[in-house]
DNA sequence: ACCGTTCCGATGCGATTGCATCGATTCAAC
DNA sequence: GTTGAATCGATGCAATCGCATCGGAACGGT
């Protein structure tokens, strides 16, 4: 055997150059030679690594997506005494993407959405990703609210968030105002019991 | 003069060109020499009409801003007898774009929605579209309920059409399951004189 | 009828793309 | 110490990209 290299860590580090170009340029940036020097390491590399361009990119996104949902779970343990209320609030604007060090993550998603939308291979990532978020609000909705269906509740405040992700990249809102109607429609999710 | 030519319907007819291209591919997949193939003129029409492929992708998004905004008004246009509730439906039931045949423009909408996060000049005509059906939304909305900010429902409203119509796009939420959320959603707007 | 302006289609060009290939190097096995 | 599989960095290659250029065709003015 020559020389072992840590073949995922080394995935896990040219995901990372990825998304450092797709934050920056779009995914139209992501070119091979790019991602090899920003990942500082060379063109060969990434090819050992990842058979096609668009293998890549799907390790690239399921990387993604797995961080998303990391810090979601993880910011909800970080406060498990507090209410489902609260929880669910904390879960929601961490999907939201709306804080200033979340922007790139940000743009990386919805680089990654919109190939999705050409893209059966990483539509599914994404499907399953989704799927995820939307089983974990429904299971906070029902447990914080008498809401009489759970599941249409944690789609609106799914698709919602996604929207609001989207307007603040475009610049129509700011991350203040997305954050606050974020914060109003959980409100009335709260007084709604039909919600 | 030589044969003269109606460069504005020319440019329409590229613009819709590129339109069906990036449909079928995204925006990744409008390239020059396709687009003058699907327009059906040679490429040297399509650098006349347009000194850049920018200025060529900037028109094409104000092309389709403003078919999506045309329709959306002619729908209003299409039923002033009935009541502000049901045109506030109407509207946003168009704008989300989950009708069948509002797939293409779907998708070309999120194409150019993600080149927008990196492109200043589209992120420009996507802010002017989005202020108008706020605007729009906004009045319909202060006409409809008795909401105490309007303005805060029409943001909502339009930040969960975009989002409904992305996870759509993804394959996450068939379209009627997004309309029937769109209209759970509205439903409780009308309910709820806090909103 | 001639000419000049305007538009057209085609071709060329440099740069860049994803991918294949090829020695050189490295390290475990014996 | 030798061997050989595994990995490295580098280069080649065909295709494609946006854009520039150019000769000829089409028409209005005179």
């Amino acid at each position: 055997m020559p020389r072992q290299v840590d073949h995922e860590s080394r995935r896990r580090q040219i995901a990372e150059a990825v998304c450092q170009l797709a934050d920056e340029s779009g995914l139209e940036g992501v070119t091979l030679r790019d991602v090899a020097a920003r990942a500082e390491v060379s063109m060969g590399a990434v090819q050992r690594c990842f058979r096609t361009k668009e293998e890549m990119l799907v390790f690239a996104l399921t990387h993604v997506g797995e961080r998303i949902t990391a810090r979601v779970t993880a910011r909800l343990a970080g406060s498990p005494a507090q209410s489902a209320r609260t929880a669910l609030g904390h879960a929601s604007t961490e999907v939201a993407l709306l804080q200033q060090e979340q922007r790139t993550e940000a743009r990386v998603w919805l680089a990654f959405v919109a190939q999705a939308a050409v893209s059966p291979a990483l539509s599914g990532i994404l499907r399953t990703n989704y799927a995820a978020l939307q089983g974990l609000f429904t299971r906070l909705i029902s447990e914080a609210t008498a809401a009489t269906d759970p599941e249409y509740a944690a789609r609106t405040l799914l698709a919602l968030a996604d929207g609001l992700t989207t307007h603040v990249l475009i610049g129509h809102l700011s991350p203040d105002e997305a954050l606050a109607v974020l914060d109003c429609h959980l409100g009335r999710l709260w007084d709604e019991p039909t919600g």
